[in-house]
RNA sequence: GGUCGGGUGGCCGAGUGGCUAGGCAGAGGUCUGCAAAACCUUUUACAGCGGUUCGAAUCCGCUCCCGACCUCCA
């Protein structure tokens, strides 16, 4: 397996070196997306940023089982907006839709905007309402141990008595003093015993549409506790990598700790990893602060925001040519920017089968291949890797123009190195190569024009290269023949 | 207010105690019927002030600015 994987653990807030619990098997789980709206572009960076993991991990030769929950209970009515606390619930009467019909519907759109994106489908995708029992079980045995209690049909995690013999805040380094003085007092939360406990099984009031059955009464899940129950159930008690955005850390992970530390006395994961945000203008992209977008409307750019639509490919070049762990800013700009080293990457990327290999060679492939390991091994660093493949294009091109010799065992070399890198770790595919015909038509209007070019009439050569412009194509005259592209 | 993270050239964005990040944009050149592309060369940098060091943009301290979390959020 190449050289050493080193990953950042949020747990040790380090570069630890990657190794596996059980290898050549590896357990991811990644908590995923609340089905009550549209992913925004947000959230689907750091869906990218994990399917760069799983398909570095894959290419390694790990087999990784990566769990990836869709969340379609437990929060289902915390969605409390500035005006409109229950619009879930007055949409879903006013409209007679089923809560499950909304749940539908936002799955099915964010499998296709993960589809669209090139993102691989999760080894399982469990949702939270088909693992209710083992929910249920888990509160139970959390019960059991005594860091749990109920008030009137709702059990509470009691985080100060778990703190007393663990580490509340291992995960975020904050210190229980300091959460306990710095954490708001809300309202309506008398019954607990202490402000920071959180709930695990929540009593459903009488309007509330999902509810189950339990131990103590009719309710629902807290939102904390699916992901334990569900990674615990496809991954076991310890498993190697548990995910998720950097704003899931001093709430969500850390009560998931709590919560499986208390039911089996271990931390699920021995890696956690952690994704930055996607910023506008500096700022987290939310819906709250009204900077968010969706994937749709970049694609057409149909958003105030943008000047123009950028494609689904591009979109993922953009975020790749970030770290996942630093934030990134949106800005149309740097959008064009990345769209352009883009097309020459994918342009190089085009050549590639047809270059031809000499007797000798100026160069020497595999110490970039080298570099494009190492860049991945230092905690998947995909902009240096992206770096480094721009060398690469940097030679294909030139063995294109005659002005660099490769021979075949390098230029083999180079085109596994390009496979690998650019189609299965990064996810990039070509997008023009979507349609068989156009091609071919593509191809009968160059010959036509050469034709042109060769009885000197440049009128209609650059009548033909101007009409195709202008719908979107651009050729380009070299020695070897005239090559087209789409814009 | 508390905790944590960050301030890199016109833009985005890596990295590092001494050695070119990269892409885009700008400048010059090669090629070309012209153009585009490609290739070659090239300008602009590490928030400020102190300190450690032979040497710091990189380590330490302070200041200023920004962000995230503390309430659902990827």
């Amino acid at each position: 397996m190449k050289q050493n994987l080193f990953v950042y653990n949020t747990l040790s807030r380090k570069k630890e070196e990657f190794k596996p619990l059980n290898a050549p098997h590896v357990g991811m789980y990644v908590c995923g997306p609340t089905v009550y709206s549209d992913a925004h572009l947000g959230n689907c960076r750091t869906y990218i940023s994990f399917d760069l993991m799983f398909r570095y991990l894959t290419h390694l030769g790990y087999k990784v089982r990566y769990v990836r929950n869709i969340t379609d209970a437990g929060h289902l009515e915390g969605d409390a907006g500035d005006e409109g606390d229950d619009k879930i619930a007055k949409k879903a009467k006013l409209t007679q839709v089923e809560p499950m019909e909304i749940v539908q519907k936002y799955t099915v759109g964010f499998r296709e905007v993960m589809s669209i994106l090139n993102t691989l489908p999760p080894s399982i995708e469990p949702t939270a309402t088909g693992h209710i029992i083992e929910q249920i079980e888990m509160v139970k045995t959390i019960l059991e141990k005594g860091y749990a209690y109920e008030v009137d049909g709702t059990v509470y995690f009691d985080v100060e008595k778990y703190n007393k013999t663990k580490n509340y805040g291992i995960l975020s380094g904050r210190n229980l003093e300091d959460l306990l003085n710095n954490t708001r007092t809300l309202g309506g939360q008398e019954e607990k015993h202490g402000k920071l406990d959180f709930a695990l099984w929540i009593k459903a009031k009488p309007e509330h549409l999902m509810k189950w059955p339990s131990p103590w009464g009719v309710g629902f899940p807290g939102w904390h506790l699916e992901c334990s129950a569900m990674s615990q159930k496809y991954l076991g008690t310890e498993f190697d990598i548990h995910g998720g955005g950097l704003d899931l850390v001093p709430t969500h992970h850390t009560n998931e700790i709590a919560q499986n530390e208390a039911c089996c006395g271990k931390n699920p994961a021995k890696y956690w990893v952690h994704t930055n945000m996607l910023t506008v203008n500096g700022q987290k992209m939310s819906k709250s602060l009204g900077n968010s977008f969706l994937p749709h409307e970049l694609f057409s750019g149909e958003n105030s925001i943008l000047n123009k639509g950028y494609s689904p490919m591009m979109v993922r070049f953009f975020m790749l040519q970030a770290h996942y762990r630093s934030t990134l800013d949106f800005g149309n700009e740097a959008m064009d920017a990345s769209e352009k080293g883009f097309k020459r990457l994918m342009n190089a990327y085009a050549l590639l089968d047809g270059l031809k290999a000499s007797a000798g060679t100026d160069i020497e492939i595999a110490p970039l291949l080298e570099r494009c390991y190492v860049a991945m091994n230092d905690d998947f660093n995909s902009p240096v890797l992206i770096a480094e493949l721009f060398e690469a294009s940097r030679i294909i091109n030139s063995v294109h123009d005659g002005k660099m010799k490769i021979d075949a065992a390098n230029l083999e070399a180079l085109k596994n190195l390009m496979h690998s890198f650019v189609r299965d770790v990064l996810g990039l595919k070509d997008e023009q190569a979507d349609n068989d015909d156009l091609p071919k038509i593509l191809n009968l209007i160059v010959t036509l024009r050469n034709e042109a070019k060769a009885n000197k009439d440049y009128a209609t050569s650059d009548k033909i290269r101007e009409g195709l412009s202008q719908i979107g194509f651009q050729l380009k005259d070299s020695k070897e023949g005239t090559l087209w592209s789409k814009n």
